[in-house]
DNA sequence: GTCCAGGGTCGAG
DNA sequence: CTCGACCATGGA
C-alpha cells in the first residue's frame, strides 16, 4: 500500500461517524470505502495514512485532508472550543472529519436515511449495489447514473416507502442538474435539493454538508435536535428554524464541522 | 406488542 | 406557518 502523513484525523471517527454509509470495516482502522462508483482500501497507523485503489489526491479530496482544509480545521477547532459543550465534544472526537462525497451517492444515501438507522441504511445501500451494480469479483459497485431503474427491485432492497421516492429522484439526477448544483450557493442548492422526492430540509443539509462543501449547512436530526434543545434551550422545545438560526448564530461558517461533533457526542449517550 | 431510528409528504387548522 | 398521521423495516 501507498501512504502520506496525515494529521489531526482519525479514519475510525470519520468513517464511523454517521456521515457515510458506503464502507466495509476490514479490520481495525482498516476499511473499504465505496464512492465515485468505485472503491478504495485506507488503513490508518498513527499519523500515516496507507491506501491503495485511489490516489492520494483522490483520498486527500475524500477526506478533506488538503493543507487548505487542515488550516480551516484547527481554526475550527478553536473556535468551537470557547464554547463548554463543543470543547468536550471536541476533545472526545479530535481528528472527526466531515467527508467531500459523491453527490448522487450522498443524495440516494440520505434519502434511505429517513426514520432509519445507521446499519440498516448501510445495508440498503449494499443492497442496491448488488442489485443494480457491477460485480468486480466477490465486490458490488455502486450502480452510476441512471441505473436504479426499477422500482419493484428497489423494494427488494429494503428500502420500503423510499423506493418510490429513490425511483423518482434517480430520473432527476442528469449530469446536467449535478453540475448546476455543484456550482449554485448554499442557500440556492439547499432549495433546490428540496425539489426532489423524499429530500427535505434535513437531508438536503446533509448532501450540501458532505458532498457540496458549504461548511454552514447544519443539519437537524432528532439527535441534533435533542442536544441543542437539551444544552442551549433548557430542555425547551423548539422549530427547525430557531435551531437552525440558533446554530447560525452561535458558530458561524463552522456550523457543520460544530453540527456532526454535536451528533456523535449525543448519539454516544 | 411498543417504541424509535441521521424524515418527508400530505392534508388540516 | 405548524401540527399530526402515515409511510416500511428492523432492532431493542
Amino acid at each position: 500500500m501507498k501512504k502520506f502523513p496525515v494529521e489531526s484525523f482519525s479514519l475510525e471517527r470519520t468513517v464511523e461517524s454517521g456521515q457515510m454509509f458506503m464502507y466495509e470495516k476490514l479490520d481495525s482502522d482498516h476499511y473499504r470505502i465505496f464512492s465515485h462508483g468505485e472503491y478504495f482500501e485506507v488503513k490508518q497507523e498513527e499519523n500515516v495514512l496507507k491506501f491503495r485503489g485511489e490516489s492520494k489526491e483522490f483520498i486527500q479530496r475524500y477526506f478533506n485532508l488538503t493543507t487548505d482544509y487542515n488550516t480551516y480545521y484547527e481554526k475550527a477547532l478553536d473556535e468551537l472550543s470557547t464554547d463548554p459543550l463543543l470543547k468536550k465534544a471536541v476533545e472526545e472526537y479530535k481528528g472527526l472529519r466531515i467527508t467531500r462525497q459523491e453527490v448522487r451517492e450522498c443524495i440516494i444515501g440520505f434519502i434511505c436515511s429517513s426514520a432509519s438507522n445507521i446499519s440498516k441504511i448501510k445495508k440498503n445501500l449494499k443492497l442496491i449495489s448488488k442489485h443494480f451494480g457491477e460485480k468486480e469479483g466477490s465486490i458490488y459497485k455502486f450502480p452510476e447514473l441512471g441505473g436504479i431503474d426499477c422500482q419493484e427491485t428497489l423494494k427488494k432492497c429494503k428500502t420500503g416507502y423510499r423506493a418510490e421516492y429513490i425511483y423518482e429522484t434517480e430520473k432527476r439526477l442528469t449530469h446536467d442538474f449535478l453540475t448546476r448544483l455543484k456550482s449554485m450557493s448554499y442557500k440556492k442548492a439547499f432549495k433546490e435539493l428540496q425539489k426532489l422526492p423524499g429530500v427535505g430540509p434535513k437531508v438536503a443539509d446533509c448532501v450540501c454538508l458532505f458532498a457540496l462543501d458549504h461548511k454552514k449547512a447544519f443539519p437537524v436530526d432528532t439527535w441534533v435536535k435533542r442536544a441543542v434543545e437539551k444544552h442551549y434551550f433548557n430542555s425547551r422545545t423548539k422549530s427547525l428554524k430557531e435551531i437552525k438560526e440558533f446554530a447560525e448564530r452561535e458558530f458561524g461558517e463552522y456550523a457543520g464541522l460544530a453540527q456532526q461533533f454535536l451528533f456523535c457526542r449525543e448519539r454516544s449517550e
